[in-house]
DNA sequence: TGCTTATTGTTCATGATTGAACGAATATGT
DNA sequence: ACATATTCGTTCAATCATGAACAATAAGCA
């Protein structure tokens, strides 16, 4: 599944790990690299390694904070948010095409499923 | 998931990927690396890499194919197989963990669903 | 203020996985 | 039988995520 999506994505020039990136700046503009890595639960030192292409691409933009001047504040750019709303489409294009062999219903079960199961195994 | 699972392995000191390994040796004795990359969805190369570790161990034995001396036929050792049954202990826990927040019906139904959806997707 | 501790982002070495290129062994076609 | 093509396993470089160690900065407290 992961790798079908790359495959969608390849159009855009993005990776899956990038689009997610892309999709957390997009509802929560300027955002630290710290709580982005917790949000993609993935180590700060990922951040520090996948942002460098995104803004090179200026696709997203970096600026240190007024107030703490360790943070990174991070932001979409115009052309940034464009690639994200069309890279989108290809994404809901893949979730429409999983989810056609399912009802709705049996979606909404598999996802209520999903988080008791990942609650389950948080507590050993 | 995979992470609890990694963690849940720790003590026996095998990696998820090394216990697909041993798994599917058990079902499937005899079996050549190529097979054994294409049930494991991975790349021939990572088998190559991933065997040495297992053979220091006397977890599996390799011996080339009488008939065939390109092919290199992987067995469990008598160790791998102890070795595998303790693993699937924890690894039955696990499970049934993750499970204990659904009823029996609902399982088989979720892996129903997983098997059309992988479908879909590979018909673009 | 001055000292200690925490936090943020970076760097580095490590391990996992991939894909391409390769040599050896076998299969295929003429 | 012989040349060609295919298959199997290996090697190598490249990519990617991880965790530990680090410098810079800020927060807490005497």
């Amino acid at each position: 599944m992961e790798r079908a999506l790359g495959t969608a994505l390849q159009p855009h020039g993005l990776k899956p790990a990038q689009l997610d990136v892309l999709m957390n700046l997009y509802r929560h503009p300027g955002m630290s690299q710290h709580d982005l890595a917790r949000k993609l639960l993935v180590g700060r030192s990922n951040i520090t390694m996948l942002l460098p292409q995104l803004e090179k691409r200026e696709l997203v933009s970096r600026e240190v904070d007024g107030k703490d001047r360790r943070i990174m504040r991070l932001t979409l750019t115009a052309g940034g948010e464009a690639l994200l709303l069309d890279a989108l489409k290809s994404y809901g294009a893949l979730i429409e095409k999983a989810m056609s062999a399912s009802t709705p219903e049996q979606c909404d079960m598999i996802g209520a499923h999903m988080l008791r199961v990942a609650d389950a195994l948080k507590e050993p």
